[in-house]
DNA sequence: TATGAATGAGAATTCATTCAT
DNA sequence: GATGAATGAATTCTCATTCAT
């Protein structure tokens, strides 16, 4: 097989697998540098070196670009729990997690209401399966590890699901510049950070199924 | 309430009160017709029939509206949670009043995202108290209720206002159109309204601070 | 006489004076505080302590104000032009006067674009009339000062007046924040202040009437 | 100058720059006819036949729009004094050139006050680097024909901006509708065209320095 | 495939002025 | 005379998406 020594074009699968990814992660670095709604898409083409033309070759929408990148996050956060958690360490693990995985809490913030809500069907329910499929193995995972029966592990990782949505919205608003803030207001802001609330209310609804030694 | 003849001016305060509480029925009204992302202030002003001048004299901002919104139907959930709930049907109330309440949990869940995120800090400040004053009733019902210490009580109330807050996301996902969802998916959106997943998730909170009896 | 003890209304003509003056006064102030653009009616009221209907008792039109304002600025240059020159001062007196009359200079610039553009006919006619007085005063000033004939002074008048507009403008582009301004265009914006500009240009024109001792 | 079919899209440099010449083209038609503060940038788009984002495409702001007038009128204005003046002529030609130059003279009374106080800072100071350079050139070109030191000339120079900015001020008041205006008034509108009070100043101003040959 | 010029709907907001009380 | 609530016209500019080249 004779490839073009200059080949511009992404032709092979490797190759548009690769171009996808150059995308996704411009667009991560973007988030991060300008926030969530100073991203543009023509900003998304100029960081990863593509026209728009091609960028809407690989993602469909703006919101599809932004769902891809949120379910790449769940898949590392779920990965991670499943390779971290024993019995003992469970709570600490699912309190943690979420919170170091890049872009996980401030994209799941805006999941439903923003992002979902503008997705074309097609993609949306593409997505949804993985996301299906990835609360399934975590629902298996807290039934081996606390023993608990399948039916309560499921309602158990829903309410998490719930309680993880909750804690990424509060998040938003614990990470706004506190300065300007009168003191007596300063609780409604601070600790609310993601990794504060979400361990506290996930040890609430762990400790039912869990064996006292695993709630701390 | 003296509702004065809409062509008329408002001079004193309660008619002043009256005609604001106009422009948040209209607004209501229009939440429910056009959904939330179709409300424009234009509309608004129509429907309320008042000029846009005058809209803006009441309301300083498109989200200042609907953070308005939202924190009188706050209002209406702890009343009547205070009003309903006892040691024995806290859970259910708490599960029912927050969905039986209009626009409160649609509200709710773009409250973080969308609406506070646009606020400027003077009102933004001005309802967080509001808020907060709330949550403090709702913890000292809980811990008045079940006879748990306060410290507990606000913890749990913490953990409910999160899980609250995730069961608003789900329930938009749950609203949508159903057909055309594949079979296989039916299940990531159905039994996903607010009045499903959140008593479910509530009754895991708080069933560690009641006594046996008030968890069912 | 018998007056009401407790009077809020001024209707003795001394007393309606005295309140034009005192919205005059107002926008002064906000003037200086605010800027040109930043002035709003609203704010003149309030700032005069009158309601918004009573300014416009008052003064029928923004612009209005504005000219109002700008003829007491430029009365009060002419009387100090008048009062302070002589065959040796003229040139340093008007060159200096209107760069110290308050508000003179930036009302000058905004005259004739701004201002003027916008003030129905009769109330423009009639300030239009005092401004041409006191420009014959001026004229007759030159003359006499000068020795130089009646109708080379109105030339010399109408130019310094020219030249005065002009000064105004620079004075505007010279007052904004240099910081930002890169270092080679410095020179465009630096020294262009009235009290620079004008004397330059003034020596210039009238240097032709004067006797030499009165050009420097 | 290849002019695209207006729908067509303009790919090359030269493309490109013919129809931002179309986008400056059809502003000054709007001037022209609705006068200044009538134009709107939905009119120009239309006049230029381009949707309103194509227009935002090629000039970023209204201001920014009028500015480039100005300076594309301000460059042949230089120019044609350039190639006109002669010892001579001097005089004659700074006084009757600007005056016929298209839109000159009513860009240049809202040049400051009104045009350059609404443009962000990168597009002022280029443009301003162009008027410096052609300001420059005119400086030159006093000292050239008339023999004077460049810094009189200079000075002579900024004068004479100075009074141009002045006179064309005047201007605008000159070009009102003069039915209406009192007899006594008349001379206060009357004959204060550019084309009349700027050669007037203009003469004192260069008087100085030219040989008494060329100042008549 | 890749490009980037073109599109255009769309909506929030301001503020001078008026006029009901 | 005084008030201040009501008016509403009027305009800029953004940005996701498409499609001619």
């Amino acid at each position: 097989m004779v490839l073009p020594a200059n080949r511009k074009r992404a032709r092979s699968d490797s190759e548009k697998e690769a171009r996808r990814g150059a995308i996704l992660d411009a667009a991560r670095r973007l988030i991060d540098q300008d926030g969530f709604d100073g991203v543009t898409m023509s900003a998304v083409a100029k960081e990863a070196a593509v026209s728009k033309g091609t960028l809407y070759l690989y993602v469909h929408t703006k919101e599809e670009l932004f769902l891809a990148l949120f379910v790449e996050a769940m898949e590392q956060v779920v990965c991670r729990i499943e390779a971290e958690a024993t019995s003992v360490t469970l709570i600490e693990v699912m309190g943690r997690v979420p919170a170091e995985v890049p872009l996980f809490v401030p994209l799941l913030a805006r999941l439903v209401a923003v992002i979902e809500a503008n997705v074309p069907d097609e993609p949306l329910f593409a997505e949804k399966r993985r996301m299906h499929t990835m609360g399934a193995r975590v629902a298996r995972l807290i039934s081996n590890v606390t023993g608990a029966p399948e039916d309560l592990a499921r309602d158990a990782s829903k309410a998490l699901m719930l309680t993880m949505q909750g804690a990424a919205q509060f998040d938003i608003a614990a990470r706004r510049d506190l300065s300007g803030v009168p003191d007596d207001l300063r609780p409604a802001f601070e600790g609310q950070e993601f990794s504060c609330s979400f361990p506290l209310a996930a040890r609430l609804i762990l400790s039912g199924l869990t064996p006292s030694s695993a709630v701390n």
